[in-house]
Parts: structure tokens; sequence; C-alpha cells
DNA sequence: GGGGGGCAATGATATGCGTCAAGGCAGAAT
DNA sequence: ATTCTGCCTTGACGCATATCATTGCCCCCC
């Protein structure tokens, strides 16, 4: 399982000013300091599973997470990526309900977890962590109505081009300036797209033929960006 | 456009125990009542437009909504069905960005307009609002990433099954118990399955020459509900 | 009454994409 | 080395679904 230990500081977590917590009041933060646990789960390791009951939030200070849903037939869609500073499982805790999704670490990363009481009492004296949760939750919610928008509109080519640019958008490339910095089984890309496995391979190899990108393994270098937007053909 | 009049009280709205506003703070309900608008918008009417900047909430006080995108191509995709009680606009308000969806009135509707600066000044005071609101926002990601992972697993016959389930759910069935009390065009239900409209029109033939449902006209009547939850096959 | 426009219905056709099947390749295990 | 296992890749096939085209219906308007 994750190995759990204690970090003393949440004033200095090195995602302070990226996450939910930047707008939280100073005394806020100093109360989850002292009561987070904060664990590292190895790749593969799943934080928390469809179904059952939210006992807190996690924050990820390091890593990369997917959360995906599981369908009737136990094909997953992965329905958000998850980065170092972003917070996960608020959505199951708010609405007080199971969570609806499974969260799985994609490398080893380092997560904080705050208990749900603590977390919903800050909540409730600090407007400011409230705002930026609000914030937070509406800037989910728009992507998954355009994400909703797309599935049911766009041929799987676009989408396949709009989810690297995602891919690209949220953990961005490695030194070089063209490969992502993520490693995602073929499969994987298929439940973030929305199609079959062999589907997503097969216009893979499009690209790369086309030289939008190479492929190396599970390595994935963009070449020619504009080629991919025009390919994603985003206007909205 | 839209007929404006006073509605002298929100503490009185006939929805008032079933909306966001039920939790917030009895001062608060009276300066809302002061400062909002009151307005009748026709069936078809726009209340408010894609790419167009926020300067408030809207409050359904009665009537009936649809909430769409307009996707590239120009066909629309309607990602939320709003009823008396619930409030719309906020989204956009909330991260400060232009509103993504077009507002239509399905059927004519009375709406209150609040507008933003009260509204974002009063989210700061009130904590039971702010709560609420979080709670609206989080099941209604919920519900949007349940429509992600449906879109991109389910075949349209079952997606169809599942909308006229969803529309029971939202707008509730007439006096005789069996027919949905929103009359919607094919298109608009094929907008919202995410198909074509005339694979909607074949499918609700095919479900009519089944049993499962009666068409008269926009009157769709769900006569066998235990074979379209069958056929809607859902597990999550 | 007779056009005309919008919407519903249905058929014909095309095709995108999912599914099944088989083979290749690389890394792990023995 | 050698088997094994998991993942990637490619091909063949068929179906579900989009698209195009036509017809009919109903309601409104002149």
């Amino acid at each position: 399982m994750a190995t759990p230990f204690h970090n003393p500081s949440c004033q200095h977590c090195k995602d302070r000013f990226s996450s939910v917590f930047c707008k939280a009041e100073q005394c806020n933060l100093e109360q989850i300091a002292e009561a987070k646990v904060c664990s590292v789960y190895r790749k593969g390791q799943v934080i928390f599973h469809e179904g059952a009951y939210p006992f807190g939030v996690y924050c990820v200070n390091d890593g990369k997470i997917k959360l995906s849903h599981s369908g009737d037939d136990g094909r997953e869609q992965i329905v958000r990526l998850i980065k170092a500073g972003d917070i996960m499982g608020y959505k199951a805790l708010l609405s007080n309900e199971r969570y609806t999704a499974t969260a799985m670490a994609l490398e080893d990363s380092s997560i904080c977890f705050i208990p749900k009481d603590l977390f919903l009492s800050i909540l409730q004296k600090d407007a400011s962590l409230s705002f930026e949760m609000m914030r937070i939750l509406s800037s989910e919610l728009r992507k998954a109505e355009l994400k909703i928008t797309h599935l049911a509109q766009k041929p799987v080519r676009e989408r396949l081009a709009e989810t690297l640019l995602f891919i690209k958008e949220t953990y961005g490339l490695e030194e070089d300036g063209h490969t992502l910095s993520v490693r995602l089984s073929r499969e994987e890309i298929a439940n973030l797209v929305g199609t079959a496995t062999e589907s997503a391979i097969r216009l893979l190899s499009e690209f790369k033929k086309d030289g939008m990108i190479e492929l190396e393994g599970k390595k994935i270098r963009l070449l020619d960006m504009t080629e991919i937007i025009r390919t994603a053909n985003l206007q909205d």
C-alpha cells in the first residue's frame, strides 16, 4: 500500500501558489498542515475507488493521476487528468455521495489527505477558499460540457488531435519542447478520447505518417503543432 | 423582447424551498428581492447567448429552459434542462468568462435576474449559500461526467431510452401519469441524446412499435417503464 | 382554396468505427 | 537462452449510424 509520512507544512508546499489553497487564510492552512497525512503512491496504485465512501479530499503534492469511470461493460472512461497542485475527491464529499470515479497514479505520486470534517468546517469559515472551490468546479463543469459536445459531434480523428493538445496543456512537454511528459498506454489514450484502442493506434500511426507526431514506445513527440491544431478543428 | 416587471418577494417565491436560495440567510434574501428583476420570456426566446458576457445570474421562477452549446458545424448539443427553482448562468459568472452556452425558453417562462455584484457579494458573506452552490456544481459535474462516459460507450438506442427517463426525472409527467410534460421537437431530442435527428426519429418509431412508448405529435407517453429502463441499461 | 414553410417520417446509400483475429515485439521471469 | 506475458500493430469484416433525398402532413398566411 501507500507509504504514509507527515509533511509538516502546507504553507511551504511546492505547489502552494497554484492550488486551491493559495487563497485560503493562513490560520486555516496551519490547521490543514497539522491534520493532513501525506503518502506516496506508486504507479498503478489506486488512491480511491469508485463506489467507496469519501473520508476526505486528496491534494496532489507531486505526480500525475488519472480519474476514470468504469462503464457497464468494464471499459474505462478517463474523465480527468490530475497534476501537482490539484485536488480530487471533492465532488463526492460535497454532494455527500460515494465516489463515482476511481483515481489511479499514472506515475509515482505524493498525495496529501485532508480529513472530511476539517475540510468541510474550514470551507464554512473561509469564504476565499469556498470561492476558489466554486471557481474550480465551474471550470471543470465547463470543460466537461465542452467534452460532451465534442464527443457527440466530432469524429475520432479530431478528438484524438484535441486529446494530444489537452495532454500537452495539462502535463506540459519535456525539455526538448516536443515530447509529452507523461507516458500513457494506447488503451489509456483511447479511453481519454472515448474510442476503441485499435482506432486510437491506427490514427496515431496516420498522424505519424503525416509528419504531425513521432512515436517511440509510449513517448509521443508533437512535431507539427499547427497541423495538430488544424486537425483538432477547434473553434470554441 | 422579454417583458420585465418587479416581483416584490423572494421569500415567498413559489420555488423558494427547492432552489439554491432555500439555505440562504433571510437578510440576504431580502436584498436579492429588492435588486432582482423578473421577466417573462416567450417560448423560443433567448435568455442569454453563448459568447456574451454575464452580468448576473438567472433564477427560474416558472417555466422550462434548454441550455445548449452550438458546435462547430452549427449543430446544437443540449447540455442541461432547467426547471423552476433552478438557477443558470452561474458558471460563466464564477469563472469570470463568457457564456459557453445559450439559454432558450422551451415554453413561456418567468425568470428573475440577479445582478452580478450583488450575487457575488452575498456569496462572500453567506456560507450556507456558498455551500449550496458547491453542492449544485458538484452534482452537475457528476451528471456531466456520467454523460461523457455514456456518450463514449453506449449505443444510441440505450442513450435515447436514458434520455426519455432523464426528461421524465427533470420535468415529470402530466396528470395521466404517462405523458412527458414537455414538448420537444425531434431535433431537440436528438440534440439531447447526441445523435442525428433521423436516428432519433427511427428509434422512437421502434420504441413505439415495441409498445414501450406512444407518440402523438410532440406528445410522448411512456407506457412500459420497465422495458424503457431495461433498454437504457443503467447500472451506475 | 391554394401555396408555402417547418417538421416528421422513411428509404437508400455510404462510411466511420468497433470488433474479432492473428502476429510481432520487448521486457520479465525462470 | 527461452518461454511467457503484456502491449502494440495491422488486417479483415460487419454493423450502427450519419447523410442525402423524397414524401407527406399540418398549420399559417395571403
